[in-house]
DNA sequence: ACTTCGATATGACAAATGTCACTATTTGAT
DNA sequence: ATCAAATAGTGACATTTGTCATATCGAAGT
């Protein structure tokens, strides 16, 4: 009997999968959870053998509770479950050793199967994202240049970007200034619709 | 037995959702698509009695789908079933007659119960979409606003829009600060979001 | 006929933004 | 141990943005 677990904030998909893995006899969800921390303050206490979660969870992403997780070090094992194949997301999941990494747009029998080929030590990765990981335009934003685009993507001005990220304004100021060098443009709109663009940015 | 047909394009759900409702001895999912062409063609050979459609999905979006379903006068009930809240998809859908309007974020088990009461007859909109009704925000801004508006967008300054408009840069600069003041902000890129948000610009 | 509103414009001013040069500390890689 | 990057900061400066007052003109409404 395999013991699951699910973080997944879109109730419609919880409860169906919730309900189609415990039609299987050799599964059984112990647990589930719209939000991330309380994913995480559960798997602590319930210890599943497989943790299915998906990324864009509110409160604490899927990749964060498997951060938790590898660093935890028990036996749990982590299939991530998310929409897009966004390479970043790919990259990070891959570093926190996760067992299995499916995209939403595949059947709900290939959950099934992750789940059981995980349990036999298996690593399950989407093909189309180890496809891209040669072909990827990588980002050149740096990861403290990425949280000054973020902030500046909520249309908030220099000063409060610098209060948010406890930095100062000046900071900011050249943080926005190289981005702009190294995305070729010369304000903060063009470079946010770069950075979504290529999905740097959400 | 009620006869159903899903269009929706997330495999992981569409399948979860068939399955479940194939577990209920009254329904029976007779057809589903990932796409809203290939829906179309199939409801008009299958005639199911409750089509439930996705509005984002590839192709012809659920609420066309709903639009020809309404002209073509059968006997089958729509129930749309999407991510999200957004007002301009729910009025459209109600011009159509849908029978039902369900968010994603709703359990499975409350798909079956709208499937259930639409065909006796009853119509069931999420109840956080019929709140809104009343508050609908109107495009408060002018054409002219909005073409300025729609130039900012494409992140550039405001002497480039001004020649693309053939104005001055100063009437530019007022039709911004008009239109920020109209929506409550105070710089492009929140006055961009709002617009976005609400649809008057793309 | 009168008023209001939208479109267009200018000028003046304050605030925010973007550029540059230069420095210091920390960290990862060779 | 050294070097390159990433991180964080300052100060000075030019440019861009956003605000406000004010004006003209034409169209639509009362």
């Amino acid at each position: 009997m395999i013991t699951l677990y699910l973080a997944e904030d879109q109730s419609m998909l919880n409860s169906a999968l919730t309900q189609l893995l415990e039609l299987e006899d050799d599964l059984h969800v112990i647990g589930s959870a719209r939000d991330g921390k309380m994913a995480w303050a559960d798997l602590q206490r319930l210890r599943p053998q497989v943790a299915i979660l998906d990324i864009e969870i509110p409160g604490m992403s899927g990749l964060d509770v498997a951060d938790h997780l590898q660093v935890a070090d028990w036996e749990t094992k982590v299939v991530i479950l998310t929409t897009f194949a966004q390479q970043a997301y790919f990259e990070r999941a891959v570093k926190a050793q996760v067992a299995g990494y499916l995209l939403k747009d595949s059947p709900s029998d290939d959950l099934i199967d992750t789940v059981r080929q995980v349990m036999q030590g298996k690593t399950i990765y989407a093909p189309e994202l180890v496809v891209n990981m040669f072909s990827a335009a990588t980002n050149p934003l740096t990861d403290r240049e990425l949280a000054v685009l973020t902030e500046a993507d909520k249309g908030l001005p220099t000063k409060t970007i610098a209060a948010n990220l406890y930095l100062s304004a000046g900071t900011v100021r050249n943080y926005l200034s190289a981005i702009f060098s190294k995305l070729g443009v010369h304000n903060r709109l063009e470079a946010i619709k770069i950075a979504k663009d290529n999905k740097w940015l959400t």
